[in-house]
DNA sequence: CAGTGAGCGAGCTTCCGCTTGACTT
């Protein structure tokens, strides 16, 4: 009773005061904009796109000037109600999406969702969630700005032509559910021609000279510097000869120059250069980036994760004044703007930094600790004083020759932002450290020579991409935004165009000469090269329909192709361009190469003939089979008894790159190695690797033995033990219903067909009879398995 | 979980950009 009268008194109170509607895009920023403004108002959260273009076919209308078809998804059916609701009781509604193109969109399309008039709706935009900037904002409303929005259709109903019109020729093209996209091609095509260009690098070798001089100081103290003849020779005869010429040489300081220098912090985090510092100081990948600073924004630890601005609010910036003078000194601290380089850039947040600048850590999951120190440690030295350093260069000549050695130093005077951060670098070129420190020589001193190496050194080529390089990239390019870099390095992963790979590296012989002790020597040393880590490799899938896509389609996959595009919305959002004329513009044409694609384009395979098979005489080939790429010796003829064999190629193996005797040696699988019952015991490679097999019994064949060379016995070993261990996980088997009790690696479970089920807590698995089995099948449902995020394994099509 | 690979052609697949949720062997 007494609940009820509370009901509508708060009812009444509700009616009687009727509030302010706030819609923004995140509910974590409708939360933090609630405790900003009084109790006149209520912040609510539309999350993201309230419609779109739905699934099944294009959903635009070309005869009928590009009109859209957009529909609201059933997932934000209930968002709709909720905001509806809200929105019949509310005084002024204000729509507070982001300030960009699709922000704008949103208001828009809620405009029409809930009934007001685009024309004198109150549209609010703050760069910042500021209490500052949210007031101002609350108080200059404006309108829809249609050109915008227009800008934002354009946008969408583009990038649904590209891939709706496009993916389907690869079907018949190429095989079935393949995806091709403006953003996503792009993506694929880079990685694509990097390894072309690996592929096809020669290394060259040149001779690199360096020298370890001692020096003596006065206490008698004796230590080493090393020095460099600036340029490598590009023979072994020449460095042979310069290091002949200098046994019994003497050396002198010729030259000691001081330069003063400076090094400047990098502007605080956007997601791009998170998502790259991540991965090269933490080792995270993107999407656990971004997971990671979803959570840390969701706890109100730091700003917008996605975001392409550098722009610190002056609430961050005091602060940061503030913690920089009392934590280090006010010596530390030098003020700075940051303004994007990104043409791209929509900038409708701040950078990404903490909500609390004293906080310079969290309570949290130790990941996301260590994600917000980064973060936290990024935006104050981003407010840091240079560091000031200094490079010393010592050149050194001999009595034998006229060259000139030279050794360098740096050495730093002041810390500045030092002290906090330094931003690591990508792999690339020369990984030669630095000295640190020279010690102090005079000019005319004679250094006495501990030894001089001539090194073989060779050329490296440009490195794969990681994830975050290839983000790097896209960003440069224009292609893609902060919420799409982690979702499109995932999208090229699960279609398959796409690895993310450890490669062993390979030994590499290289020749050292030393001149030591008034001789010269020589030998060899190894090294290992060409290691991948995480690195992100092309497969003969992605290859193909690179290919195809250049050959054919060779303007969408133009690395300019999206900035040329962003240039022409920009004309629409200037209101200077009308967004249909502009799509039809580019879609007659574009829609003419689909349909001249689709009538006259070969199909493709990668076919390529390796040579002949010694054994039978047959043609050996590799191609794209319908299971992926293979090898074939033979053909089935009909009517006569010739049949094809085929074999599947390994992971690693690339049908652009395969030799044939690497194809051979897969013919040589599967071996029989006799019989147990019956039933051949057989050893090959399928896709969890080498393996021995009895009827339907699978075992994995252990590092230390091959299918290649594994005997009978070892194999009966590991079937028996095998089998002993599946005899022990059947706790129950109703072989009538098909339905069996067993021991899962999280315990026991039912299971039945296909589908899994959970034994409800405190129920003893060991007496279960059939009838409860059936009550708990019927109550529960089968457990889902997950699709999303699965690590990209369902490659392979449904079977009806 | 580890077999497969003709050609015919049912009926399916696919984009980018905004947002977070849900439960599990």
């Amino acid at each position: 009773m007494f609940r009820i009268l509370n009901y509508l008194f708060a009812l009444h109170l509700k009616r009687a005061m009727a509030k302010n509607l706030i819609i923004v895009e995140s509910p974590a920023k409708a939360k933090t904009i609630n405790k900003f403004l009084g109790d006149e108002f209520v912040v609510t959260s539309c999350y993201g796109h309230i419609r779109d273009l739905p699934d099944g076919g294009l959903n635009i209308d070309i005869e009928n000037n590009y009109t859209p078809n957009y529909e609201v998804s059933e997932e934000k059916k209930d968002v709709i109600k909720e905001l509806k609701k809200l929105a019949k009781g509310a005084k002024d509604i204000y729509l507070a999406t982001d300030e960009d193109r699709e922000g704008e969109a949103i208001s828009w399309h809620l405009c029409d969702v809930l009934g007001l008039n685009p024309t004198n709706a109150k549209r609010i935009t703050y760069t910042e969630v500021t209490e500052q900037a949210i007031k101002d904002a609350v108080s200059h409303p404006r309108t829809i700005n249609m050109d915008l929005v227009n800008a934002q259709q354009a946008r969408r109903v583009l990038d649904r032509l590209v891939g709706y019109e496009i993916s389907p020729v690869l079907w018949r093209k190429v095989k079935p559910s393949l995806s091709a996209g403006r953003v996503q091609s792009v993506a694929v095509r880079l990685i694509v021609e990097r390894e072309r260009e690996i592929r096809g690098f020669k290394p060259v070798a040149s001779y690199k000279i360096q020298a370890y001089f001692f020096v003596t100081d006065k206490n008698g103290k004796k230590s080493t510097f090393k020095a460099e003849r600036p340029a490598n020779f590009k023979t072994e005869a020449e460095a042979q000869k310069f290091l002949d010429e200098l046994v019994n040489a003497e050396f002198k300081v010729s030259a000691i120059e001081k330069k003063p220098g400076k090094r400047t912090p990098a502007a605080p985090f956007t997601t791009s250069t998170l998502q790259q510092e991540a991965s090269r100081k933490l080792g995270y990948s993107v999407s656990k980036t971004m997971l990671m600073a979803q959570k840390l924004y969701e706890n109100g630890h730091i700003t917008y994760m996605r975001t392409d601005s550098v722009h610190l609010s002056d609430t961050a910036l005091d602060a940061m004044e503030k913690e920089i003078k009392s934590k280090y000194g006010k010596q530390f601290y030098q003020k700075r703007a940051f303004t994007n380089k990104n043409e791209s850039a929509q900038e409708a947040h701040e950078a990404i930094r903490p909500s609390l600048i004293e906080n310079s850590t969290v309570e949290a999951e130790n990941d996301e600790v260590r994600l917000y120190e980064l973060i936290w440690k990024r935006s104050i030295a981003s407010q840091m004083a240079d560091a000031e350093i200094e490079k010393t260069t010592i050149d050194i000549i001999n009595d034998k020759n006229k060259e000139t050695l030279r050794a360098q130093a740096e050495v730093i005077l002041f810390e500045g932002f030092l002290k906090v951060y330094n931003e690591s670098q990508d792999e690339e070129g020369d990984d030669e450290e630095k000295e640190s420190q020279i010690p102090p020589v005079k000019e005319g001193q004679v250094l006495e020579l501990k030894e001089m190496n001539a090194t073989e050194r060779f050329t490296k080529p440009l490195p794969r991409y990681t994830e975050a390089s290839l983000v790097k990239k896209l960003e440069e390019l224009g292609i893609g935004r902060p919420s799409t870099y982690a979702p499109t390095i995932g999208t090229i992963q699960k279609r398959n165009y796409v690895l993310k790979e450890n490669r062993e590296g390979t030994e590499r012989k290289y020749k050292v000469m030393t001149l030591a002790g008034g001789k010269v020597t020589a030998h060899e040393e190894k090294e290992n090269i060409g290691a991948e880590k995480n690195k992100l490799f092309p497969t003969d899938i992605g290859m193909l329909v690179t290919d195809f896509l250049v050959e054919n389609f060779k303007d969408v996959l133009d690395y300019n192709f999206t900035a040329d595009v962003e240039l022409q919305f920009d004309k629409v959002a200037d209101g200077k361009k009308v967004w249909t004329k502009m799509i039809d513009d580019f879609y007659k044409p574009f829609h003419q190469t689909v349909e001249t694609t689709t009538k006259d384009a070969q199909r493709v395979s990668g076919e390529r003939l390796l040579g002949t098979d010694p054994a039978s005489g047959e043609p050996l080939i590799v191609r794209m089979g319908k299971f992926g790429p293979m090898a074939q010796i033979g053909k089935t003829e009909e009517g006569s008894e010739k049949k094809a064999r085929y074999a599947k190629l390994r992971a690693t193996q690339s049908l652009e790159t395969i030799t044939m005797e690497e194809a051979l040696e897969l013919f040589k699988l599967p071996r029989t190695l006799g019989q147990l019952d019956g039933k051949d015991i057989k050893a090959s490679i399928g896709r969890f690797g080498p393996y021995v097999q009895q009827d339907k019994l699978f075992v994995s064949i252990p590092k230390d033995k091959d299918p290649y060379t594994i005997t009978f016995e070892d194999a009966l070993t590991l079937i028996r033990a095998k089998a002993e261990a599946d005899a022990n996980k059947v706790i129950h088997n109703f072989e009538n219903e098909g339905i069996q009790v067993l021991n899962g690696r999280y315990g026991p479970y039912i299971k039945k067909g296909k589908d899994n089920y959970k034994i409800p807590k405190g129920t003893s698995p060991d007496h279960l009879t059939i009838e409860e089995i059936m009550m708990i099948i019927g109550e529960q449902g089968p457990t889902k398995k997950s699709f999303r995020g699965g690590g990209g394994k369902k490659f392979y099509a449904k079977k009806k």
